[in-house]
DNA sequence: CGCTTCCATGAGCGCTGTTCATGGAAGCGG
DNA sequence: CCGCTTCCATGAACAGCGCTCATGGAAGCG
């Protein structure tokens, strides 16, 4: 027997809080429907999908499964539907959820976003900040709770995970300093957590004029905050430095500065909904301010 | 609204058989019941999926994207439903579609799918025989009609189409001959359709002792059959020649023989199934008889 | 001009998935 | 030890959906 939409639905919520009762609210029925539904699910499959206890609801490794796979199925119907509206020049209408890390997002998305909603105002976004270590966003992706993740290119994933992607931007680092310092380069640095690419970190340790990291600050704002402050220098992306302070200076590092690539991944079948591709379209299109360029 | 999975189906079947009455046959149910069930997904997606007439029916291109990705929804949810099963110490049942050229399915797929079977009664296989030209198996994976494409390797397909892949068996080519013939070299070559790779044909052209083919064969055995009755010789794959008859010889080419790689192609969140797993690494054992090794 | 072959439509009916009401089990605090 | 709370389970009743049956309309074909 088939599985409906709405028990994969239920099974999702389940595991998503823990608790039947829980996923009940959250969906917006009865204690007792998502009870049932998913006893009906458990039968439907012949397996128990989650331990029930005094703490709420366990998935069991069948139950692991079959939410993994559910979201699949779900996000794929979900891709049918708003792909053949579209194929038959209806509005766009689907919501993208957007994995991504901090200063990406908030330096790529806006205006990638903006013009994308101008030309579908029926898209809709969920973008969720991942930080950028671990598997980072590529594994919302595979684990099915994201459409799209903003990576750090070179992204090593294992292959068998199947993603799909491309590259969205490319630029160099800067070196950032308060304007009013009589010696920049004698300042301390101010290392940013996401500089952990080897290739940055290789660059580093080649520069001997650079000192060794007093600060390290995981938010790329408050690092521009602390930069403006007079607390030291630092070396960040270029986009990162674009909105800048009139109390911080940049300061191009030259042909030989370390570059880092943002990209995209995705899995196939989404790569080739209509919506998705609109949304990669539009954040190739030129997110740095002109006067950077 | 949600679209159910019998919904789908009779998407998938209207497809496939070009009209609602041939699909409601198939599906065995009334005319009646696929014509509702249309008009519903319709109503349900807001868009026409089929244009009717006296023909039959035929997929508007949102039909061809429902349809599409429909399948792939349907593939998923049989995933979920045995890989919930085989998680939980059950029985693996499902059906395994696999799509591959004839010598690959006829030397690979016996004793990978005996001793599969025997491991796991419950599985079932769809076996569809493809020419290995052009888009070849794999394009029966990229739209859904198979699971696991049987491919010779390398293979260039789009990266775009997200599949994922491994090798499978790598094997020199050899000679054969008519085991009475007095000069086996001097006879005329036999060409087999199917040694189209480029590394292949540079090595053909290389070869100043060999004369210029003078048949071209498209089937394996037959080609066989043509050496046993003396036609000729022929370079063939090393399984190929594995089952000849004694009327046949195989001398090896040395260490600068071509080789030819057979691996398979499958899409990503097949790859992580159980079954299809199981499946790779019985087709990793060993097919080819020890004596050959 | 029948005949056949398509698809469409309305009525009726059974199954499924929901709510409501209720019950049992297990921690938690006095 | 005993309520109180917070989990999940279960049975009854009802609504909507998805099916069949029966029928009708439209268009090619000899």
């Amino acid at each position: 027997m088939d599985l409906t939409a709405a028990e994969l639905r239920v099974l999702d919520a389940v595991e998503r809080t823990g608790s039947f009762s829980a996923a009940a609210a959250t969906l917006d029925l009865t204690q007792s429907a998502v009870s049932h539904s998913v006893r009906m699910t458990e039968r439907k499959l012949g397996t128990v999908l989650f331990d029930r206890g005094r703490h709420g609801a366990r998935p069991t490794p069948a139950g692991e499964r079959a939410v993994l796979h559910g979201r699949g199925v779900l996000r794929l119907m979900d891709v049918l539907r708003a792909d053949a509206r579209a194929a038959s020049g209806g509005e766009l209408d689907t919501r993208l959820r957007i994995a991504a890390f901090r200063s990406a997002a908030a330096q790529l998305l806006p205006p990638a976003l903006t013009r994308l909603t101008a030309r579908h105002p029926q898209l809709s976004y969920d973008v969720s900040i991942v930080r950028d270590v671990g598997g980072g966003t590529a594994t919302e992706v595979v684990e099915g709770r994201a459409d799209l993740a903003i990576v750090n290119l070179p992204h090593r994933l294992p292959a068998s995970a199947g993603l799909v992607g491309g590259e969205l931007l490319d630029e160099p680092y800067v070196l950032i300093h308060p304007t009013r310092s009589p010696d920049p380069r004698s300042l301390p640095l101010i290392d940013w957590t996401e500089n952990c690419s080897t290739e940055t970190q290789a660059w580093f340790r080649a520069q001997d004029w650079l000192p060794p990291a007093t600060i390290n600050v995981a938010d790329d704002t408050v690092l521009l905050s602390m930069v403006a402050h007079g607390l030291g220098m630092a070396v960040v992306p270029e986009t990162t430095a674009a909105d800048r302070a009139p109390e911080v200076t940049v300061e191009p590092l030259g042909p030989t500065a370390p570059r880092r690539t943002i990209g995209y991944l995705t899995t196939p079948p989404l790569s080739r909904s209509t919506a998705l591709r609109e949304l990669v379209a539009e954040l190739r299109g030129p997110p740095v301010p002109l006067d950077r360029r």
